[in-house]
RNA sequence: GGGGAGAUAGCCAAGUGGCCAACGGCAACAGACUGUAAAUCUGUCCUCUUACGAGUUCGAAGGUUCGAAUCCUUCUCUCCCCA
């Protein structure tokens, strides 16, 4: 059953701007659309979740979604919201990078269902053909200098702050980018029939410069269609915490640290994020709302929605490792609870948890405390940390508190005799294994 | 090439010879409270040190001085305007 991709993205909050005729033509015909990912790094993060979500509902409602990615135009650098010019990776990175990314998308999208299959094409295929000159030619010709100032990205950062703060200013190559996508944008519809470019509404200036090159250069019709960006309610970025970026890669950021993440979640947010990030239904998201109306802190809405995308982003089996992992480590998880858990247990409910391997003999010659937090296994930046944490009270050893900072670590404080479980403040903890 | 402005701790930003490890704000970390929240309050926030204290900082390198983030010299980098 195909759904209608407008009407969806409405009610799920994911629509910031189309040009004209952009409903008109989604709804009345198949549409070949395309977004565009920045290599930028060798995985996904939940901030590219949203334009993954994007050409998912795309695909549902039948159009067919191709992800593009910047090979070429992640070798030129965006100068959308950045304050600073970039700088660029080389090649061998990025290859890598796309490669990897790739691979994230095959997950989501449906390659093999017909006539409306992803795809998946890289912009440096054809531009590493085309010569710069060729590229002044035939592309830059068609768009003038005035045009490309007049966009947010460009203004922003040619324009002098009033009076006081000097503006960074900005190279040539990153002036020249939203041709570049621009240009993406004219191949993709010129060869492979695309009509629509979708992305965050921060890319609203390259997707139109596209539509504008399309137009000039061949008279032809192209779409454009935005999502807003995501903000949390305390106005501070989307997809990163204190210890950086989460990523949709279990090696960057394990299934344990990625349903955390979403778990905690602010109310606010969570009504948003479910919405985003999970297809459920507007009937079951105004049930689970209710119902955590009910008992905020119970949190269900951001039990369900990390549920849910930790399903989705790694497995369900993951899930149950990471809901059986929280009790364990914030529900009652007393010292008790923790030596009777079996070996085999430990490693496994705490797999996501950072952790570091010390040998026996060194514990058996007993560790200063200090020391064990920061020389020994780097969960403590340095011994002064450590020591900070510990005469704040923030420390806890097997989920025991303690402010002892002269306190000598040996084999009686193992568990199970092979695991010790360091603990700062309430949410972070970190495992040391004895071999 | 000419003229101007500037570089201070994660960021913003005061400080223009001793009272400066450097005002203030943000961010961050911990505690209380709580829902593993938010808001609020408290403490911490260059490194080492139980503490007293010690050691390295103010773009870089030299110099003046009893004493420099502050004065002088050279260098590096950034931004703006003109050509």
């Amino acid at each position: 059953m195909k759904t209608n991709f407008v009407e969806e993205l409405r009610w799920r909050n994911m629509l910031h701007d189309m040009t004209p005729g952009a409903e008109e033509i989604l709804t009345s015909e198949m549409v070949t659309g395309y977004i565009g990912f920045d290599p930028t790094a060798d995985s996904l993060g939940v901030g590219n979740l949203v334009q993954i979500m994007t050409l998912l509902h795309f695909q549902r409602a039948g159009h067919k979604p191709i992800a593009l990615v910047g090979g070429a135009t992640g070798m030129v650098g965006d100068p959308s919201g950045k304050s600073a010019e970039r700088n660029l990776l080389d090649e061998t990175t990025l290859r890598h990078n796309q490669n990897c990314q790739q691979a994230q998308l095959e997950k989501f999208l449906d390659f093999n269902c017909g006539e409306n299959s992803a795809s998946i094409v890289n912009n440096y295929d054809w531009f590493k053909e085309m010569s710069f000159l060729e590229f002044i030619r035939d592309v830059g010709k068609h768009i003038t200098v005035n045009y490309m100032k007049a966009k947010d990205s460009v203004k922003k950062r040619l324009e002098r702050g009033d009076g006081d703060d000097a503006s960074e200013g900005m190279s040539f190559t990153e002036f020249t980018y939203q041709l570049v996508q621009g240009y993406d944008f004219y191949y993709l519809w010129k060869n492979k029939n695309v009509k629509l470019q979708m992305g965050g509404s921060d890319q609203w200036g390259n997707i139109t410069t596209g539509t504008e090159l399309i137009k000039r250069k061949d008279s032809g019709k192209a779409w454009a269609l935005t999502t807003p960006l995501i903000k949390k309610s305390d106005g501070t970025k989307f997809g990163k915490t204190e210890s950086g970026n989460i990523w949709l890669d279990p090696k960057r950021t394990s299934p344990y640290q990625f349903y955390q993440f979403w778990l905690n979640a602010f109310d606010d947010d969570a009504k948003n994020y479910i919405r985003i990030f999970t297809l459920k239904t507007k009937e079951e998201i105004e049930a689970l709302e209710a119902e955590h109306a009910l008992d905020p802190g119970q949190r269900k809405l951001q039990k369900a929605l990390a549920a849910d995308i930790t399903a989705r982003v790694h497995s369900p089996e993951a899930v149950d490792m990471a809901i059986e992992a929280a009790g364990i480590l914030f529900g009652k998880g007393t010292i008790e609870t923790l030596r009777k858990l079996s070996v085999e247990d430990m490693e496994s409910v705490f797999e996501g948890v950072p952790s570091k391997v010390i040998l026996r003999a060194e514990l058996e010659a007993g560790i200063p405390l200090l020391e064990l937090l920061a020389d020994k296994t780097g969960f403590q930046e340095s011994r002064g940390d450590a020591r900070k944490l510990v005469q704040q009270n923030g420390f806890s050893l097997n989920k025991e508190k303690t402010t002892d900072i002269g306190l000598v670590v040996n084999t009686t404080h193992l568990l199970n005799d092979k695991f010790i479980l360091l603990g700062q403040g309430k949410q972070k903890n970190f495992l040391v294994k004895i071999d």
